[in-house]
DNA sequence: TAAAATTGCTACTACTCAGTAAAAGTAGAA
DNA sequence: TTCTACTTTTACTGAGTAGTAGCAATTTTA
């Protein structure tokens, strides 16, 4: 029953492997899921990828569902934590509102299959899952209106009401993984700094322009 | 075969009761797919909101495809049209995003479903179909690009890239029907004040506050 | 009222796919 | 080599559902 410890120290490098096993299904996974939709991806499909059948699935994840809770909750943790760590970083709002912003769009880019699937299937969540899916978004745009509302006392921000610029700007960097592709019209870089300038221009004061 | 004049003009009678029986259809087919998703709701659930059997669904649809493809059309297409309409208003660039932002944000709120179930279920779209609707989207944010671009010739706007801040600008529009939800913290009109507000800042130069 | 046309339904097929039981394969220990 | 424990596969079940053939009911026409 002990996984953690087990004679001969080997239990350690036994468990390293199963996580990196769920890893790799898991990273399968999330490409079908993003270019077919989770409905319409059989398992049997994924195993194949991977070169192995849908038991073999079966023995990592408990079903279908908790492989699409993971992707999504992959989706909105990469960009919470990142949040976190920007918001770490000392610096007047605005200066930290400009990290928050290159470094979500990073992550939103880099990770696009696991944000779009996030996204697009919240629908196909059972309920208790797509609650908790629900309180880690709400905790994002949470910690990104306390931000906002800190620029707003300040007076480097002009905005009426924090949590609503919140979802604006949430709703901005989400939008990124649903049409940003890879070898488009525009590299990933052009679109991280267009990102921070039209979200500097959504919350700046009249006469602020270039901070 | 001639459907539309008949003896009696009865024909023009029964046309009108076929357009309104598919009206109807789709009207709660867009119901369900919003809610649970297009592959997780099945024909037989559509049939039964409407009193009526699986057969009778394909007696005014050729396949499920094709009842997706509309609810998607119909999603692009309501946009696209307020947006040629609210084009078509005279006025300088500011004055007619003003315009374009408000009249295309309420018909979002209006017709949630249909805006979702396209954002969400591109996937599900067969290839065609799916050409088709990109067309459409395309034609929307040309759209958007041509008055952006108007307006930083004029002067009104300062951007770097209007086909870029179309994107962001159809966007934050598309987003709302993501995230809105009828009877919320916000009232659609608050909503829709915000949206115009959001956008205005995101494209007016440094010191133009309140147009 | 009877024939013709239209409209909707009953009852079905064919298929896909999530999930599982049990066997086969594999590696380490004695 | 044989026992043991673990890993992965073969082969299957059962549920759900897209789509259809053909019948029944209704309406229209004459």
């Amino acid at each position: 029953m002990d996984k953690v410890k087990g004679k001969r120290g080997s239990a350690a490098l036994k468990n390293e492997i199963t996580a990196y096993k769920r890893r790799r299904i898991l990273e399968e996974a999330s490409h079908l899921f993003f270019e077919k939709g989770y409905e319409a991806t059989a398992l049997d499909a994924v195993a194949e990828q991977l070169h192995v059948t849908k038991p073999f699935i079966y023995s990592y994840y408990k079903n279908k569902g908790e492989l699409l809770y993971e992707i999504c909750q992959t989706g909105i943790l990469l960009s919470l934590n990142v949040l976190e760590e920007a918001l770490a970083v000392e610096g007047t709002a605005t200066e930290q509102l400009k990290v928050v912003v290159e470094r979500v769009a990073r992550i939103i880019i880099e990770n696009q299959r696991y944000i779009s699937v996030y996204l697009r299937e919240e629908k196909s969540l059972d309920p208790e899952d797509a609650r908790r899916i629900r309180d880690l978004r709400h905790k994002f745009d949470l910690q990104l209106s306390d931000l906002l509302a800190k620029g707003k006392r300040t007076g480097e921000f002009d905005i009426q009401h924090p949590s609503r610029a919140a979802i604006w700007i949430s709703g901005l960097l989400s939008w990124i993984a649903l049409w940003y592709h890879d070898g488009g019209r525009w590299s990933a870089t052009e679109v991280v700094m267009d990102a921070i300038s039209t979200v500097m221009k959504m919350v700046q004061p009249a006469g602020a322009q270039r901070g």
